[in-house]
DNA sequence: CAGTATCCCAAGCGATACTG
DNA sequence: CAGTATCGCTTGGGATACTG
């Protein structure tokens, strides 16, 4: 399927890790799990992301079977992501997340 | 409770990220997570971890409030971690990333 | 618009030496 | 044993310029 065949983490968590143990990777889920976004909408919403990380991390991910890229023959040019189903199935990793920082920033507020 | 009360994340999922967003940290979580370790111990577990390193985000998980840290006064020392409830809550986000290493892992090998 | 290419800097890390 | 301190180096990432 990919390049990751060989040196497979025996961990399931090294594998998750692998695949999307990134600040930006899980922000991109993030963003794609409301549905498909250009490329400029990505970076407008990741606050911060240069374009040339946005591009190295998509790249991956999509290497890795996470996302969709799909070209439009047009000009100027239109370019779409969306998650694929292996990649949509990480929503529930992000959903845990969600759920224990909105816990922990209530503790925090107090 | 710390630092962090100054610049808070509006959204949960980066709120998580500051704290555990980094491969070592969760896999600090998954070494603790099995009970109580002493630095050496989680060392050796952590392939690959310097020492350097594991002092850090040690102490960084501290002061966040995921881990206690427990000083014997012995010659040699002998240091230990476990963690805090809130600490231990981070099992939710490591289990989902488990479960989604796992299956993720049974695509690939096909 | 959505990239690629290039240069360059600074954070982060490894390696090493030392200590309570 | 479990650190701290110091020093280089690697490399991730920003800034900028250019292009299909």
């Amino acid at each position: 399927m990919s390049i990751l065949n060989e040196n497979l983490p025996a961990c399931p968590v090294e594998m998750t890790l692998m695949l999307m143990g990134d600040k930006w990777k899980v922000l991109i889920i993030r963003e794609l799990l409301t549905g498909t976004k250009r490329f400029g909408e990505l970076k407008k919403s990741l606050n911060g992301i240069s374009q040339k990380v946005l591009t190295q991390h998509l790249r991956m991910m999509e290497e890795n079977g996470l996302l969709n890229r799909q070209v439009y023959a047009q000009v100027p040019p239109k370019v779409e992501y969306s998650l694929t189903d292996v990649g949509h199935s990480l929503k529930q990793v992000h959903d845990a997340m969600w759920q224990w920082g909105e816990a922990y920033k209530k503790q925090v507020e107090i």
